[in-house]
DNA sequence: GTCTATAGCACGATAGAC
DNA sequence: GTCTATCGTGCTATAGAC
């Protein structure tokens, strides 16, 4: 054949990726296959050889994304567990710069709304993934109804920051949020 | 003329009203002009005698819903301010019947995401109804800071708790997140 | 005011060449 | 594997009848 072995395996692979970061800056079922396809340098008519449907596509990026997000908040706490591990967590997630790249972002603030109305499998990947973040932040608190808080005190600063107008009204919104979820440390 | 003088007016309110519910419901660029006018018995074209672009109605929607949820706090807290009225809200917002009517729902966890990718005028609305909401939150806590909080958290948990896929995670969600809720009443 | 009809474009998905 | 071309459908927005 005219190509690698896994040349398949690597285009989609890349394509999830690229396509995922695609997705959570300009929305799922508002972003064509076409496009998606050209953020890996390919046209459209190649997409169906790597996905059954644009649905399948959403299943693997919300299951590769969330996967993304719980590496980069193990990353940031350096791999301990303790205080200082969940407030290097903290500081990244509820950070200016998270507001102002959803692309690079986690995507519980980006794509949530959209998985809610998307069939069943998706919603069963999102739950899969959401669960294994869920444990990587109950393990620094040691605690699961407040590691639950901390993700969705998270995912709502960043949803709200990215939607309201003003710089000052972000920067107030992520401050008093960060606050709250340092105070889940104290319990 | 054929209409009473108040018509357009009357018209006009029911539309922003119903397609506000079906937004909520089904996403605002998801969602096209025609099944919007459907929602109110009218047909596609008449849309453009109401609102100048697609992108207006967003804008007016946007702030009558979020009017809408701040008089519906209001009025599960019985207009007084204390433990008992935050309480209240709380019960209301953090529920499983919140979860599973989006349509009759607060539109920041149906909503914000897209009103992230909107334009300015639509994130200007945004952010005045919003202030209004936190001001009206800030009332029963006596802090701002709590206030933003506990709108974030509000947010959060129920646009997590309709992504996933099981009852018992919705439930588990819901309590830990009015948990941490009526925590904010102890500082 | 609201209708039907339509312009002009983008969508998801498929077919067949290479 | 990826291309171009295309089918059928739906979209935003406009035009003109009533």
């Amino acid at each position: 054949m005219r190509y690698p072995a896994d040349h398949k395996t690597e285009t989609h692979k890349q394509l999830v990726d690229s396509a995922g970061a695609l997705v959570k800056k300009s929305g799922f079922g508002t972003t064509g296959v076409a496009a998606l396809m050209a953020s890996v340098g390919l046209t459209g008519g190649a997409f169906y050889g790597h996905f059954k449907s644009k649905s399948q596509l959403f299943r693997e990026i919300v299951a590769n994304e969330l996967g993304k997000t719980r590496e980069r908040l193990l990353g940031v706490a350096g791999g301990g567990v303790g205080p200082e591990n969940y407030r290097a967590m903290v500081a990244a997630y509820f950070s200016r710069w998270h507001l102002d790249h959803p692309d690079a972002g986690c995507p519980l603030p980006a794509l949530s709304s959209e998985v809610a109305r998307a069939d069943d499998d998706v919603k069963q990947a999102y739950e899969e993934g959401l669960k294994e973040l869920h444990a990587t932040i109950a393990e620094q608190l040691g605690d699961d109804a407040r590691a639950w808080a901390a993700i969705a005190l998270g995912a709502g600063a960043v949803t709200l920051g990215r939607a309201v107008q003003s710089a000052e009204l972000k920067e107030d919104l992520l401050a008093a949020c960060r606050q709250i979820a340092h105070e889940q440390l104290e319990k």
